[in-house]
DNA sequence: CGGTAATCTAGAACAAGTTACAGACTTGAT
DNA sequence: ATCAAGTCTGTAACTTGTTCTAGATTACCG
């Protein structure tokens, strides 16, 4: 019934899916193919004008795909912004894995991961404003997404904790963190305020995990 | 060179502004009328259908006004939900005050004001909806408005805590607590989180003011 | 009063997200 | 090779936020 192959192992021998994304239906490598182009233009748009220089008729022209193929791959522009968000945020659990952070505490090894992260995103400080933006503003269409975006934003504060098995006050702690870490980011990137009250704000809430795990770990 | 007299002490007896609103132009009454009538449409059309429901057009027609006239006084959409946000906001300070909180730490009295803040939103969801999808996806242009959304927010705050004099640890909990505060509103707004959760991310967050105020206050 | 400048109204026009549709293309199966 | 079904393309239409314009109103001032 479908069209463009659905690769598997018989002629065009390629893995099924190179990334780890547990997609319903697998992508031929065409599609795979569009897929990083629209991911790849999107990122490159953002990265000029922000969340509005992000058009769908734009996105579509720059990667070689018809407005309808466009929507048929990512419903909505929020849609599209968030996948780019999961997409950076791979990239950057990679990179930040390499070097783990150095601090003594808890505390100090996850305030100086995300001052890492949010460095990395004051380098295209357009593009981390339409994935922001894209990622309060969607609604509830757009939840499961969003969901992975967070539970991956928890991977990362859970491997600079160096926790295996949190408890569930360290889990609330993490929870708590991420809210400041959106919500700073955001008065960041509207202007409203400075990159060292950021600096101040996340320092800050990372005490809590002091709070619940005054020894420590690793 | 005026037109719709500026209300001063002459001919229409009137307070210039009944509001505590620093505005540089003083309005007429009709014009604080129209201003009113704009903002009673905002939330009623935002009570029922959210961000979505709240339509130009229809906000003009309901508050019988033209489409050009809105936008001078609300410079887009957003502005007018964040306007409409801040009416609200003085109302439930209003309210709050009139029944300060119970708790005997400042921590308690911090969350129990929150939280009576949070179910005074959940009898009006989509109301909440609007208004916070609004002022999160706000950009530099709506700063100064959300920024006074944040300083009412503030108020209200340290309020709750019955400081007179923060330290500037207390106020950065406080700025925590704020951002800890919006973005569990958004989650459950978008139905990623149930309230129970929302209960635990704020008192979580509280406890940071027992970090900074270990004694207490009032 | 009458003049004049700002405001308001009604409606058209424009922009970008989204949807709809007809026809061409690709694929897997027969 | 051919068929059926799903996919892609190109394009127009629709929706809603925003801007623009011409003319009617309103308010201040002399």
């Amino acid at each position: 019934m479908p069209a463009e192959a659905k690769v598997d192992a018989s002629s065009a021998r390629q893995e099924q899916r190179p990334e780890s994304r547990p997609d319903s239906p697998p992508l031929t490598q065409r599609q795979e193919a569009r897929r990083r182009r629209i991911l790849h233009a999107s990122a490159q748009l953002a990265s000029r004008g922000g969340f509005d220089a992000v058009q769908m008729r734009e996105v579509a022209e720059s990667s070689q795909v018809a407005l309808g193929t466009l929507y048929r791959y990512f419903p909505s522009k929020i849609h599209l912004l968030v996948a780019t968000m999961q997409d950076q945020l791979e990239h950057m659990h990679g990179t930040l894995r390499k070097k783990p952070p150095t601090g003594e505490t808890a505390a100090e090894r996850v305030a100086e991961t995300l001052m890492r992260a949010f460095r990395a995103l004051q380098r295209e400080p357009h593009l981390a404003d339409a994935m922001v933006r894209a990622l309060t503003f969607a609604d509830r269409s757009v939840s499961p997404e969003v969901d992975q975006v967070s539970h991956q934003t928890t991977a990362i504060i859970l491997d600079a904790m160096g926790l295996e098995h949190p408890t569930p006050e360290q889990l609330s702690a993490v929870r708590v963190i991420e809210h400041t870490w959106h919500s700073a980011l955001i008065t960041w990137l509207s202007g409203r305020a400075s990159i060292a009250q950021v600096k101040i704000d996340i320092e800050t809430v990372c005490r809590l995990i002091d709070l619940t795990a005054p020894g420590d770990a690793k």
